[in-house]
DNA sequence: GTGGGATCTGGAGCGCGCTCCAGGTCAAGC
DNA sequence: GCTTGACCTGGAGCGCGCTCCAGATCCCAC
């Protein structure tokens, strides 16, 4: 009794993955996820791996990293285990480049908030003659 | 003796703003910014109050803001002193969505870096075959 | 007054990342 | 068997935010 490793529909998968069907067909085509495992009929059938590589590009793709590089990215795990080093370096540089991200939207926020707190305070001093009755 | 109001050039005002000249003329034309102030030749001759502005739009494109809603703000900006609640309003809107943003991202690059450690794991174990000499 | 660089206008084009569509096939329930 | 809905393929279309282009004008230095 061999064991039994789960598919999921397209259905499924959409709801497991959070990538909408078009785009789960779209990344196959352009190569970012291999090709899928199909049944009987030609309808995919995604495996648990599938699902893991997804779980990896929503993560990729989620903290902006350009589709090209999650493909330069994609070649690496295709061409196997001594390419390590390089998906490696790949994932160090994208983490300095989220680092470098987040720490602009915080100084940007950090002016956003300055701008509030401007017209809290214009909102508190004019409002003498906002209210007539 | 007047106070003179400084005015600076389209290059000027790409050097100071970070915006590139077909982006500051793009935004003229669709009314992000007001028509600018032209010297007797039809050149431009940029403020200092469009100089804030542009920083205004700077904080807001920078933090992902559409265009469309700093169309909506630039609206409001024009109708004068009335619309400053709503104003506020558009703005900590904007900031909830920019802290709900680092959230996601922070989450996300926590797991980017898991993987990262993963790989890290992955390179002590292996090199047993890599190096022959 | 002439050359060369900055600027002007209106409109077309583009890069990215999907998203949608038409026309057909497959599969499960009645 | 028939219906109905999920799924298939290849290719076109789209929304966003610029970016580029052609052809003309302006302005400053020499």
């Amino acid at each position: 009794m061999g064991v039994m490793t789960e598919t999921y529909s397209p259905a499924q998968t959409v709801e497991m993955s959070g990538f909408s069907l078009d785009t789960l067909r779209y990344y196959e085509r352009i190569g970012l996820i291999e090709p899928v495992r199909r049944a009987a009929g030609g309808h995919r059938r995604y495996s648990d791996d599938d699902l893991g590589w997804l779980d990896m590009l929503r993560c990729l793709r989620g903290t902006g990293m350009p589709i090209a590089q999650m493909h330069t990215f994609a070649e690496l795990v295709r061409d196997g285990d001594d390419t390590i080093a390089d998906r490696l370096a790949l994932l160090e540089e994208h983490d300095a480049n989220v680092e470098a991200e987040m720490t602009r939207l915080i100084e940007l926020q950090r002016k956003v908030r300055d701008k509030i707190a401007y017209y809290r305070g214009a909102l508190a001093e004019l409002p003498v003659e906002c209210v007539r009755d």
